[in-house]
DNA sequence: GTGAAAGCGCTAACAT
DNA sequence: ATGTTAGCGCTTTCAC
């Protein structure tokens, strides 16, 4: 049923090897005429090499995974922001003549086991605890390249790429500052002393020391979800008064917070501002369009690719992170502070 | 480097197939002692089955490939629609110990390759269109199983699921007509005589000659984008005078034209009505919410999933594509039609 | 420039 | 209940 090198070596009256050498463009070891004849009967056949028999010969397999977290029941690709980075990363793989394995992790044993059963050449893991990514070892990965996006765990096995959290919180904070604003509130979810959340915290409190401002130490923890931010925003003016901008950690969980301040009559920007991080399409959507910092996601995309395939290919292995710049998107949501009635 | 099945076995002292019993579960032909002694040596060795192996050996691979078009440069899953029913295939199949293989297409002859090279068990194809689906045949697909997500070819290689985009539409004018509505407007990427958007088209049409209202003809031809939607919005006044209420193929292009006209002056849904359809995350977010006709994507994924396991694991194939059911959402994007002036 | 032999890690089919 | 044999389709030596 199906079409083997063999078959194709029978009907061309050649050896397997001679057939193998032409279809790997092998071209220096056989004369150009086997080569016209062995391709023209590969073609008629519709031979087409088998990935396994391959990859179990040579040990390497041209597949890539692409590793994101996921509740066992659960679909994965929660935020839009991971799903445009997934699109993006097999556009990159596919160029460079590999294939993504795309696998939702319910249980941190399951890494390994993903990792290594496939053979997989390198992975990417997206969107994984800190923590996480630094249990992972030689033992547990194998001879597997890994590559972290968004990780700031110091293990040198999974050195990849991230945005410059700490550079966009400062760039959020400091256009609220410029605009008058002192009373602002963080909001993001929980996070502890490393990680994505605590970078852009760190980076936030920088823009007050910078601007010589003391820090009003305002921070609000919710989920990054739109439904949470939208509950936050109705009870916002509530819980702080004084508050008149805030920065939320992603774009979902801002609108979320425009709108449940909309509803509870509080208008943004005239009363509040609001700068969200991620810049998605979204931002442009809503009303009033959303004031962000941008990611340059195709950018941090291609890059981890590319590192990725460096380890492969070349066994490179960056020892920094590689960061992306981050930059500020001025829109609607943000205006000057209002003056006291 | 690897630990193989033949290591575990002499470290067992056992025969590798009693290993191969004992990882595949085959606990009937081992006895419980063995099962535990070789269970025990397995994990301490952090034995992995190597899947191209078996692969090789049993001509299964418990993998399915979700094939998407995509544009030789281009980065798929364009639409969020897309993007979502991923997400949804991956938790289906990982429920049941499939993995996926995500790969963007950009020649038609990809296909066939994408189908064979990986030994597929199976294959989902979304967002194709029904020509080149029709194309395929039972030598370009060999034995790999394969559904189809949205194609209204009548390929029979190929039956898989789509939402009800008939009734959807005559939905979506029927409300449109209730509220009195009578010059309204289809806005949709171009169609030809079959496919999601004449399907679409024809229950538009329906919904008028059910209540008697005779149709009136008006169809303006955009891509499927907001900024195309947003350009239309624009002029849309100008260009069609009469009409108080349309309808839009797709959710993210009614936000676009939702926004054009609002740019304009033209008020929604005070002076014009817009439904769209899919219902995303995105149409809670905008102003107005958006009216719309609900696809049921988990449903449309998991069932998708379900008829290609049936296939793979027992033969089944089902006459007719499953038609998922939709539904109306009424929000903020309709009302009645203003009375004349 | 071409071919033969051996083996990658696993399992199906048959022994025992 | 366990072991043996013979491949799956390919590539890697090493010979010619």
């Amino acid at each position: 049923m199906r079409v083997t090198l063999r078959e194709v070596a029978e009907q061309a009256g050649v050896s397997m090897m001679t057939v193998s050498n032409v279809m790997n463009g092998n071209r220096a070891r056989v004369s150009p005429g086997t080569i016209e004849k062995v391709q023209r009967i590969a073609d008629e056949l519709g031979y087409v090499p088998s990935a396994s028999a391959r990859s179990l010969a040579t040990k390497a397999s041209r597949l890539v995974g692409l590793l994101v977290p996921a509740a066992d029941e659960d679909s994965l690709m929660i935020s839009p922001h991971t799903m445009a980075i997934v699109g993006m990363i097999e556009r990159e793989l596919r160029k460079y003549g590999y294939h993504l394995l795309l696998r939702g992790v319910a249980h941190p044993d399951e890494v390994a086991e993903a990792l290594r059963s496939w053979s997989l050449d390198g992975a990417i893991l997206l969107g994984f605890l800190d923590e996480e990514v630094g249990k992972l070892t030689k033992k547990t990965i194998g001879a597997v390249h890994v590559v972290a996006i968004d990780s700031y765990s110091a293990n040198r096995l999974t050195t990849g790429t991230r945005s410059d959290d700490f550079a966009g919180a400062r760039l959020a904070a400091e256009h609220l500052l410029d605009l008058g604003h002192r009373r602002i509130l963080f909001v993001g979810p929980a996070f502890s002393g490393v990680g994505v959340v605590h970078e852009r915290f760190e980076g936030f409190c920088q823009a007050f020391d910078d601007a010589g401002v003391p820090h009003p130490d305002l921070v609000e923890t919710v989920n990054t979800t739109y439904a949470e931010g939208r509950e936050l925003g109705l009870v916002l003016r509530a819980r702080h008064s004084g508050v008149t901008a805030l920065f939320a950690t992603a774009d979902i969980l801002a609108v979320g917070i425009v709108h449940g301040l909309t509803e509870a009559g509080v208008q943004v920007p005239d009363d509040l501002s609001v700068v969200g991080f991620d810049n998605l399409d979204l931002c442009d959507y809503v009303t009033p369009k959303l004031t962000t910092v941008s990611q340059d996601i195709a950018r941090k995309a291609s890059t981890a690719v590319s590192i990725l395939l460096g380890s492969i290919e070349r066994g490179e292995r960056p020892k920094q992170p590689v960061t992306i710049d981050v930059s500020l998107v001025e829109r609607e949501s943000t205006a000057p502070v209002p003056s006291a009635p």
